[in-house]
DNA sequence: CAGTGAGCGAGCTTCCGCTTGACTT
């Protein structure tokens, strides 16, 4: 073999390899192919913070197989990507694939295009060690970071707890945007709008002044009963709109959020797919860039589909503080192709794609803005509206860009008119209108708030929300809103109506709630470690990695000057600070006189009576979900502790009513069943019978055949994942070409003979 | 799988960024 080039990824290596021709052979690393082992912290701080880097186990074969063949290739190129992470792993391929100098040659391409890769080719370079080192300063930096900060945790919060660069301030984030939330006091104000009819067409104008309560309002409601509305201005002005930048990794995320309903993770996994099938470009970047093939592809396509006039090229560039670029945005490989196969899924990312890349090489829209102005005879006050006529669409004609915006109104024609025209009010109405809070974080704002602040890379924003959320740090959960009243006016026919209207406020779809947990770690973090928490702390350290990569500092020296203090400051920390508990008073129980608190335990959220210290033993019980340290009551709390509780008797066994880690249940003869939204301080005997039988029938529904073997007894059950056999404790998978509801016993048998003797199924608690 | 929360102490947990599959009851 004359040639070895080895890529990141193997979608890539494929294409790659059908442009040069048969001298090269392309293969992928599959990413790092070395890094700090998870054991230990692996970083020697005694001795200049030496790495301890290992092959990781999933690693081996990868690494195995190129050893072997960078041993019978000429040259090897080395070509991950032009960043910091791309120029470590080729390193770390020099250096675990014993590559010699002369043998190894370092290329990079911004494009899978084969000019771009062609043109690498020819212009090889060598390792760049300053870069390298950037890198390494990264990541012992996050290890530091993650390992000196989580124990911390354990021994003063909760074990298992974590903490790290990017996770602990995207909690924080969602921590201090709750926080405004409950601090949040919305004001109240009466809008005032008013119906007119222009020759059969309805538009409606806002007062510009918004009154502060009913009587006010109605106070100018009853000035405009009987007053003349005439047209005393009207500006018409041309504007424009732009069509936004190609896809990078977090504007995907985002528009699939909203358009879509797509969660971050759920985006990514369908454009991997799209990726592998070659139907789109790399899909973790963070680069606007468009190659020239694409711009010109996209020209084509634009002029072919919608005509000449709808085309206009557009270069973009990043903006994003931490943009390393080393791909380009996220396109559709071939701009022609504007439809692919696939399921519903991705059909309809791709679509989204399609249309944004297009949409991004198209022409301005361009509007006409109409602000109409009416009087009222008997008032100084003026209403308003404004209407958008499009006169070419331009890029609309393919795509917009969703908001996040609630609120945004949609613009309307305006019928035509002409100063001093005299119009007729149909309704004038007064609605009582409330501010907002600010927004919660859907995952996708989270994201975006991250990247801007500079925090995470594209590969990373997917993972960190599902760490946040693993650590119970987080949850994402819907909930109701709640009944409020709002005062309404309307003026009809020179009469007044006044009416107490309902409407629903503070209703939330997938948004990302802190948990209690998540508020004690953040507090105690924010106290103690203030400048890791600090929204500016990555920015600061990128600027130093900066540094690094142009030779300009010493990447030992720089984490040295970061690890002396910090390290000290967890020791004093651990030495010093008080178990953070975020412990809360809720007042005295009325039956034995003692104290009430909620805090959070080693198991999570809790209530407690009495103290630790005391000679009577403190009670206990955890919070139910739903239930926070914040807000429990004293009431609410002593209700807890009033469980588990026997309600009767059902086939000669009690019913006992309790709440445990799966939520509330009642428990018959060692069965239990969840008895889901029961209030389990008021359900009734009756009720809970009733769920048991429930749960009996859908658990015989369950069973598509059962046979007696002998002492034991085979089923052929369905269930989440499709149907297999059950034999005491075990199951066993039915072979995909196999019809479940033919199986014989002695089919059954077969299968499970077959799949051997698995371990015996034991539960957690077992184990220990 | 429906407990636990004091104290004792062993042994466990943990980071961020680069990449894909294997496997699920």
């Amino acid at each position: 073999m004359k040639n070895l080039v080895i890529v990141e990824s193997p979608a890539k290596a494929k294409t790659i390899e059908g442009f040069l021709g048969k001298d090269f052979t392309v293969k992928s690393s599959f990413g790092h192919i070395r890094d700090l082992p998870s054991k230990q912290l692996s970083v020697d701080v005694e001795n200049n913070y030496a790495p301890d880097y290992v092959i990781p186990k999933d690693k081996e074969n990868v690494v195995k197989e190129l050893r072997k063949l960078s041993k019978s290739a000429e040259t090897v190129w080395l070509a991950s990507d032009e960043d910091r992470e791309g120029e470590a792993i080729s390193w770390h391929l020099q250096e675990a694939l014993g590559l010699t100098a002369e043998k190894t040659k370092r290329i990079v391409f911004h494009e899978i295009t084969k000019s771009a890769i062609l043109n690498a080719v020819e212009n090889p370079r060598s390792i760049n060690v300053d870069l390298v080192n950037a890198q390494q300063a990264r990541r012992v930096l996050d290890r530091l970071v993650g390992y000196e900060l989580s124990p911390v945790l354990w021994k003063k919060v909760k074990p298992n707890l974590s903490a790290g660069r990017v996770q602990s301030v995207a909690v924080r984030l969602i921590v201090e945007r709750e926080r405004e939330i409950e601090d949040f006091n919305a004001v109240s104000s009466f809008r005032v709008l008013a119906y007119f009819t222009v020759n059969g067409t309805e538009f409606r104008a806002e007062l510009s002044k918004r009154f502060d309560d009913l009587k006010e309002a109605k106070a100018f409601l009853e000035k405009c009963n009987g007053a003349d509305f005439s047209v005393s201005d009207l500006q018409k002005k041309p504007a424009k709109r732009t069509p936004a930048a190609p896809f990078t990794t977090s504007t995907l995320q985002q528009e699939a959020s909203r358009k879509l309903g797509f969660s971050v993770s759920r985006t990514m996994r369908v454009a991997q797919d799209l990726y592998e099938q070659g139907k789109i470009t790399y899909m973790r970047t963070d680069s606007v860039n468009l190659s020239d093939l694409a711009l010109n592809t996209a020209k084509e396509e634009i002029g072919k589909l919608y005509g000449e006039e709808y085309s206009k090229t557009r270069k973009y560039s990043s903006k994003s503080k931490g943009a390393q670029e080393a791909h380009e945005a996220i396109r559709p490989t071939y701009m022609s192709v504007q439809k692919v196969d696939g399921d519903a899924a991705q059909k309809r990312l791709y679509d989204l794609i399609w249309k944004r890349t297009i949409a991004s090489q198209m022409a301005d829209a361009e509007l006409e803005r109409t602000t109409v102005t009416v009087g009222v005879s008997t008032s100084d006050l003026n209403f308003t509206a404004q209407g958008e006529v499009i006169k070419f669409d331009g890029f609309l004609k393919v795509y917009l860009e969703g908001t996040d915006d609630e609120n945004e109104e949609q613009k309307g024609m305006l019928p035509d008119l002409s100063v001093g025209q005299q119009l007729k009010a149909t309704k004038i109405e007064g609605i009582e209108r409330f501010s907002l809070p600010p927004a919660r974080y859907t995952e996708a704002s989270l994201v975006r708030k991250l990247e801007e602040l500079g925090i995470g890379r594209p590969s990373t924003y997917a993972p960190t929300i599902s760490t946040i959320i693993a650590r119970n740090y987080v949850v994402k959960e819907s909930r109701e809103g709640v009944e409020r009243k709002y005062g309404y006016l309307a003026l009809v026919d020179g009469a007044i109506s006044e009416e107490v209207k309902t409407e629903i406020a503070g209703a939330e779809k997938s948004k990302l709630f802190p948990t209690d947990i998540g508020k004690v770690v953040t507090d105690f973090l924010v106290e103690n470690f203030g400048e890791i928490l600090n929204y500016n702390f990555t920015a600061q350290v990128e600027k130093e990695f900066d540094e690094i990569a142009e030779g300009q500092k010493e990447w030992t020296s720089m984490i040295d000057s970061f690890y002396k203090p910090f390290h000290e400051t967890t020791v004093d920390t651990e030495k010093n600070s008080k178990k953070a508990t975020g412990e809360r008073l809720l007042g005295v129980d009325p039956d034995s006189g003692r104290n009430v608190y909620a805090r959070l335990g080693r198991f999570g959220p809790m209530v407690q009576i009495g103290e630790a210290d005391n000679e009577e033993k403190p009670k206990f019980s955890s919070l139910r979900a739903g239930q926070s340290m914040d807000d429990v009551t004293l009431e609410e709390a002593l209700d807890l502790f009033k469980l588990p509780r026997e309600i009767g008797e059902f086939e000669g066994e009690k019913l006992v009513i309790g709440v445990g880690k799966y939520g509330p249940y009642v428990r018959h003869n060692k069965s239990f069943v969840s008895i889901g939204d029961e209030d389990p301080l008021s359900i009734t005997k009756e009720t809970a019978i009733e769920l048991i039988k429930q749960k009996r029938e859908e658990a015989h529904k369950m069973i598509i055949n059962e046979f007696q073997d002998g002492e034991e007894v085979i089923q052929v059950k369905i269930g989440r994942y499709g149907p297999y056999i059950a034999k005491g404790r075990n199951n066993y998978r039915i072979p995909k070409d196999v019809e479940a509801n033919s199986l014989s016993l002695e089919d059954c048998k077969e299968i499970i003979e077959k799949q051997g003797d698995r371990p015996k199924r034991v539960s957690k608690r077992a184990k220990k």
